[in-house]
DNA sequence: TTTAGGG
DNA sequence: CCCTAAA
């Protein structure tokens, strides 16, 4: 049974053994990943990709392993963020808990998915939110002096990291019964009462607090907040835990089932670590599907009230999903836009795995979209519109390499993190003003997209600004439109400009007059054209002798007055 | 490459 | 929007 599991590295633990930090011992990857604070403050949380072999030791990732995990962290996600925390799939962190103790930090457990919080290895102490927010409260029940209905969420990890100390103490000195914590995943199941008892088995204190939820939380919090892989001795398997004695067990480290997220690929290989010990030990790599297989199944059989979580679960957005959506960001004008930024932010702040997704957004978004590279339809399920153009070899884009790919275009990689910051703003952007989206499609399409260009509809103001332009240039020079009116709308070709205009004039001769008629044709196809633009448009196609006959035809007699008044304001105002 | 038109 | 024929 292998598993992958991540493991939340405390730096201060790696030297628990009383290795001086300074001793420079430290893993470089891990010394990257923990130290870009200088601050003494204790607690540079490292996660750590781990893979549980079968006999119960853990071994590093490989970078496959990694990625694998990785996608499925995405999965998780949703979930999680709807689950709050409490997944069937769970996920395993360890953690050296105490840095200021050098004595056995034996405290593990079986926390709920933090998958979120296993992405951001980058960051101390990352999601600022429930993270941080468990953990207090974590920490807070766990030290004895102080009153447990605390369940604030101080703001600071100073405390935090405290609080965690001496819960560090009484996990190891209260001797909880781990037996109880078999089921974390079942804690909806249990009552208060059993929610209670557990917490007690949990943190070796007794608990008066009714608030499931709470306790729920709490719980899986301390169960997750205190594995430590270096110095554990319990083994989980098949949803049992089996403590092992510790002293004997000093390297072999836990065993958790089911499938925990981390993502540092830098894991295997690094030297002086818990891990390393585990790893030499068993330097087995392969079975790597058992491990989803493994994964699956427990999660099924943990408890049906998990299956039903499961079924509920919201599916995360693909990859390419998210690729759109980054597309879109940039352009921010559509509703579905918004809300799906909605969505991304919530499970942001939810889950607090920003950064996963970010840098999700950041790999896939990569393709740029250009007139080349559209992208299909309206974003339905269509894997991947393979679009050759002429002239323009693309390699072909697999969903799965929008890593690789992106990587090939790096000169746009800082735009589109630019265009990720953006991507909170736009998404309460005006739908309809997208100045947004200017200078942001002309961008090689290295990523290979060869998908259909995204419908953007054009704005109000896009509309204006093409009328303009056809009066000041003439319709029919497009590029000079283009050139000029359109430059900031790198994404409107003169194609574009053409066709708009082509069917501003349609609409502009049908419109007055078949209003009635119209109704069942759709409205509500694009935003509807201010008459007035309409009318503009009119006089231009006019003026400029555009006007089809088969438009021209009868109607717009009554409009004439008007029309030549407006034709002549036109006039003075552009020639 | 840019236009014009059909799809 | 896309695709192409023409220019």
């Amino acid at each position: 049974m292998e598993t992958v599991v991540s493991m939340e590295v405390n730096e201060e633990a790696k030297v628990e053994d009383g290795i001086a930090k300074e001793t420079g011992s430290e893993p470089v990857s891990l010394k990257h990943i923990s130290d870009p604070d200088p601050d003494p403050e204790p607690d540079p949380v490292v996660y750590k990709l781990v893979r549980v072999d079968g006999e119960g030791r853990l071994v590093p990732a490989t970078d496959e392993e990694v990625l694998v995990v990785e996608d499925l962290l995405e999965d998780e996600k949703p979930e999680h963020c709807a689950a709050e925390c409490e997944q069937p799939i769970e996920c395993i962190k360890t953690e050296g808990c105490s840095l200021q103790k050098n004595h056995v930090q034996s405290s593990e457990g079986i926390s709920s998915v933090q998958l979120d919080a296993a992405v951001d290895l980058g960051k101390k102490i990352i999601q600022p939110e429930e993270i941080p927010c468990q953990m207090a409260s974590a920490s807070a029940g766990n030290s004895i002096s102080q009153p447990m209905s605390a369940v604030g969420c101080p703001g600071s990890e100073g405390g935090l990291v405290e609080n965690w100390s001496s819960r560090t103490d009484l996990a190891t000195t209260g001797k909880p019964d781990f037996s109880k914590l078999k089921g974390e995943i079942c804690l909806d199941n249990l009552t208060v009462k059993e929610l209670q008892e557990t917490f007690r088995a949990t943190f070796g204190r007794e608990t008066f607090v009714k608030d499931k939820r709470w306790l729920k939380r709490r719980i899986s919090m301390g169960l997750t907040n205190s594995c430590d892989f270096s110095t554990t001795a319990f083994m989980i398997k098949d949803n049992e835990v089996l403590k092992k004695d510790k002293k004997e067990n000093r390297k072999k480290s836990a065993v958790y089932k089911d499938l925990v997220v981390g993502v540092a690929s830098e894991t295997a290989g690094s030297p002086t670590n818990g891990l390393n010990r585990l790893a030499d030990s068993n330097p087995n790599f392969d079975d790597r599907k058992t491990e989803s297989l493994l994964l699956e199944h427990d999660s099924v059989r943990e408890d049906p009230s998990l299956e039903q979580r499961t079924a509920k679960r919201v599916r995360k957005p693909t990859k390419r999903y998210i690729e759109e959506m980054s597309e879109e960001e940039s352009r921010g004008s559509s509703g579905r836009l918004v809300s799906v930024v909605k969505s991304f932010e919530h499970s942001q702040s939810c889950s607090k795995a920003c950064t996963m997704p970010v840098q999700n957004v950041r790999l896939a978004g990569r393709p740029m979209v250009t007139r080349q590279d559209s992208l299909g339809g309206s974003g339905v399920q269509v894997p991947y519109v393979s679009r050759v153009r002429k002239g323009r070899p693309r390699e072909n884009f697999m969903p799965f390499m929008i890593a690789a790919a992106s990587e090939n275009d790096n000169h746009h990689l800082e735009r589109k993190e630019v265009e990720l910051e953006k991507y909170v703003e736009l998404k309460r952007m005006d739908s309809f003003e997208d100045n947004s989206d200017d200078n942001m499609g002309s961008v090689p399409a290295s990523s290979g997209g060869m998908r259909r260009k995204h419908h953007r509809p054009w704005s109000l103001t896009e509309v204006v600004k093409l009328v303009e332009g056809v009066a000041r240039y003439g319709a029919g020079r497009w590029s000079e439109i283009k050139r000029l009116a359109f430059a900031s709308y790198s994404y409107r070709t003169s194609v574009d400009l053409k066709d708009k205009w082509r069917n501003l004039l349609r609409a502009s001769f049908s419109q007055l007059p078949a209003e009635k008629g119209m109704h069942n044709a759709r409205k509500h196809a694009s935003i509807p054209i201010p008459a007035p633009i309409l009318l503009r448009v009119r006089e231009l196609a006019e003026m400029q002798a555009q006007v089809p006959a088969n438009f021209s035809s009868s109607k717009f007699t009554g409009q004439s007055g008007g029309s030549d008044r407006s034709v002549h304001e036109t006039r003075s105002g552009y020639l």
